[in-house]
DNA sequence: TACCTCCACGTTTTT
DNA sequence: CGTGGAGGTA
């Protein structure tokens, strides 16, 4: 075996690293190596001879994970990474359904939704059962359907508790039997469907335990209840699991992870060992030393204490500004101060709790001329043109997709009108079949009937003309054939949305076999793009599965500015965190759900961790906030952090009553009071009474006449919104 | 069918 | 404040 493999782990990373055939969870700190202990785990595994590479199981929940791992991993190894199973939950899922897609009741060329795809069907399925979309909106049924299938429930084993639940599980049987029909998939489907295969199939799942002998996870406190079975499904009783996660970088509950599992992961996997790594690399002293006296302060905690062989540094930052412009504009003085230092621009990220707080900062970089770079926004897979284009590809693939059928035949506009289209729909559901075939087979008399028939030939045309192209060819000619290169040509704002277009013809040509596989071989050979057919249902399935990746501008130095939940995984030389009022962060929103400010507190933490050296934490007085100016006072968070570790950089506006750091007690504020505010007699900062909470003062108002509301920081009783027509208050 | 205006809404997000 | 969706009008 290769030693050196080993020679830079500490002994936790290196006892991980070599754990004999057992289960295992490592509890990976932030900054500690996680990363590099999954990896050498697997070398060291196939290089030791415990395992051959196609008898591991890697799974990830981004595809940037999978990626790093594999890139890592073909560097310590001298395998072809091609065929190995590494991917993420939905990446794997999408190849054992391709392999088993009879097994599976899914035709072979399947078609996998994404969000905007889902929420189109769910209305199109409501409309057809005639609900009331106001009543019922689309996007509740969405979310209904995807926390359903997220627990592993199919519509025959969710109990609905009341009339709503009972519309919404109409449309969640509706849209299931509809998806069927059309051979499409959610996300959610994609493991649901897969689980099931698995767990009815014995055969299957016998012969994939026996072939996956060690599964590794990666965050798996991320988790969710579906991926957790389907894990405990694959793993059996004879497989290793290796999991590893942090419980305290738990921030996606809000979507189903159950951080949960990883509490009962010792018992349902009878792991053997747990591990905790807690030396973290990254960051030096004061600010680890931030993080672990912030989350400290979390109950429902596994335990862990991130130390740093790395000296104090720093001390954390604390700006407080009179407004969310100030803010940005110290933000701005900073980062020259950063970049003059020879700080790279791509070293420094300017963290928010909301992507809504991007707008002030950006506004300040564009004045300042320094180049940023927003993450989060519309992803190349999602634009419209693209999604218009991929949906004609679809329908080469598969003409009976009543999605992409509906997206695209009348755009361009080929005078299809809404009212042949109905009776298109009726016709198909009368007959129960796709809207494809009825459009071959009896479509409408007249003009209409004629507009159809050519958008049949259209089709038909490029179904049969794809046989002989490579799929760069079959891409650039439905671009062509479809129209959309002309009609963007025409519109004010194509000529953008034709590079893109141009842009995924050069993805098509880009797109290789490497990493894919060949749906007819169940053990994973590669595709083979020589077959056209073959070629686009893997490229069809990469652009839903991989949406994004192809941002413009990325690799350029520019400035990061994206959400603590975007910002989880990396890391950089200097971060601000700004925005830390309370009702921001922790969002007001979160207060209210169960675990909902632990959570907030996790996020703090993430945030933290996300620095190496320097830390500047900013907060506003006065805040732009849906149009209305927001008076907000310092985050819990500031608080939380021990002072001698802070360091105020600006001498705050002088206070009424202000013994306690950031203004945790409230001053008269330096910005004017809105007219309504004055008018009703109130203004912020004012110190107040009320009868039952005592003594407080107005932090922030909003609303005018009958339903002005103000906040009120209680001495005693804390924060709390009052209606100003009932409340008792009075001055002080 | 295309454009325009009005209104409602406004954490976090990957696949 | 800003956007996106819906509905109405030319």
């Amino acid at each position: 075996m290769n030693p050196s493999l080993l020679d830079d782990l500490n002994p936790e990373q290196r006892e991980a690293v070599t754990l004999p055939d057992v289960s295992a969870l490592i509890l990976a700190g932030a900054g500690s190596g996680k990363t590099r202990v999954l990896t050498t785990r697997i070398a060291w595994l196939v290089q030791s001879g415990r395992v051959s590479p196609r008898g591991l199981l890697a799974v990830t929940f981004t595809n940037k994970a999978a990626r790093e791992m594999l890139t890592r991993l073909s560097a310590m190894l001298p395998i072809d990474t091609r065929g190995l199973w590494i991917g993420t939950f939905h990446g794997l899922c999408n190849r054992l359904l391709r392999a088993h897609h009879r097994e599976a009741a899914l035709p072979q060329s399947f078609q996998i939704l994404d969000t905007q795809d889902q929420l189109a069907v769910v209305k199109r399925v409501m409309k057809s059962l005639g609900i009331d979309d106001e009543k019922y909106p689309p996007r509740q049924a969405q979310w209904f359907i995807n926390s359903a299938k997220d627990g592993g429930l199919r519509p025959s084993a969710v109990d609905p508790a009341d009339e709503f639940e009972r519309r919404m599980l109409a449309v969640y049987e509706a849209y299931d039997a509809q998806c069927q029909r059309e051979g499409v998939v959610d996300f959610a489907e994609l493991l649901l469907r897969c689980f099931e295969l698995l767990s009815r199939n014995e055969i299957l799942r016998e012969h994939y335990r026996m072939r996956f002998r060690h599964i590794l996870v990666d965050e798996f406190q991320d988790t969710n209840k579906l991926q957790y079975a389907w894990l405990r499904l694959l793993a059996g009783s004879a497989n290793c699991a290796f999991a590893v996660g942090d419980d305290d970088q738990s921030v996606y509950r809000f979507r189903g992870a159950e951080p949960g599992n990883m509490r009962d992961f010792e018992r349902d996997f009878g792991a053997s060992h747990v591990i905790k790594l807690e030396q973290n690399y990254r960051s030096h002293g004061n600010i680890l030393d931030a993080a672990n006296a912030l989350i400290a302060r979390n109950q429902a905690r596994l335990g862990k204490n991130l130390w740093t062989a790395e000296g104090r540094g720093e001390r954390l930052r604390v700006f407080e500004a009179p407004s969310d412009i100030a803010e940005a504009a110290y933000i701005v003085d900073e980062i020259r101060a950063l970049r003059a230092d020879g700080i790279a621009s791509h070293e420094i990220a300017l963290l928010y709790r909301s992507n809504a707080q991007s707008r002030v900062l950006e506004h300040a970089l564009f004045n300042a001329g320094l180049a940023y770079r927003v993450y989060g926004g519309l992803r190349f897979f999602e634009r419209q043109e693209i999604k218009h284009a991929l949906a004609y590809l679809r329908l080469v693939a598969n003409p009976e997709d009543d999605g992409a059928l509906l997206r695209v035949i009348n755009f361009p506009t080929r005078g299809i009108g809404a009212r042949s289209l109905e009776q298109l729909q009726e016709a198909a559901r009368i007959r129960g079949t796709s809207l494809w075939l009825s459009a071959c087979s009896d479509p409408p008399s007249g003009k209409a009937g004629a507009s159809i028939g050519a958008f049949v030939h259209l089709i038909e045309g490029l179904r049969n003309s794809v046989q002989g192209m490579s799929l760069a060819e079959t891409v650039e000619a439905v671009v062509d054939a479809s129209g959309l290169k002309d009609h963007y040509q025409t519109e004010r704002d194509g000529a953008e949305r034709n590079e893109n277009l141009g842009e995924l013809v050069n993805a098509a040509a880009g797109f290789n076999a490497e990493q894919l596989y060949d749906p007819a071989a169940p053990d994973g050979g590669v595709v083979d793009l020589s077959d056209p057919m073959a070629a686009l249902n893997a490229f069809l399935a990469h652009a839903a599965l991989e949406a994004g990746d192809y941002q413009a501008g990325a690799g350029e130095d520019a400035l990061q500015l994206m959400t603590v939940h975007s910002a989880k995984g990396l890391e950089f030389h200097s971060v601000f965190i700004s925005g830390l009022e309370e009702g921001l962060f922790p969002h007001e929103n979160s207060l209210n759900a169960d675990d909902g400010l632990e959570e907030e507190r996790r996020l703090m933490y993430v945030a933290l961790t996300r620095a190496r050296r320097r830390l500047y934490l900013t907060f506003a007085q006065s805040r732009m906030l849906h149009g209305q100016v927001r008076y907000n006072i310092a985050s819990r968070f500031l608080h939380e952090v021990p002072p001698e570790l802070l360091e105020r950089v600006n001498t705050p506006p002088p206070r009424a009553f202000g013994s306690m750091p950031f203004g945790a007690s409230q001053t008269a504020r330096p910005a004017a009071p809105s007219m309504s505010q004055s008018a009703s007699g109130w203004r912020v900062g004012q110190n107040v009474i009320h009868p039952k909470f005592g003594a407080g003062v107005i932090v922030n108002a909003e609303g005018r006449g009958a339903d002005a509301r103000v906040q009120v920081n209680f001495r005693n009783a804390g924060l709390k919104w009052l209606a100003l027509e009932y409340a008792r208050l009075t001055a002080a």
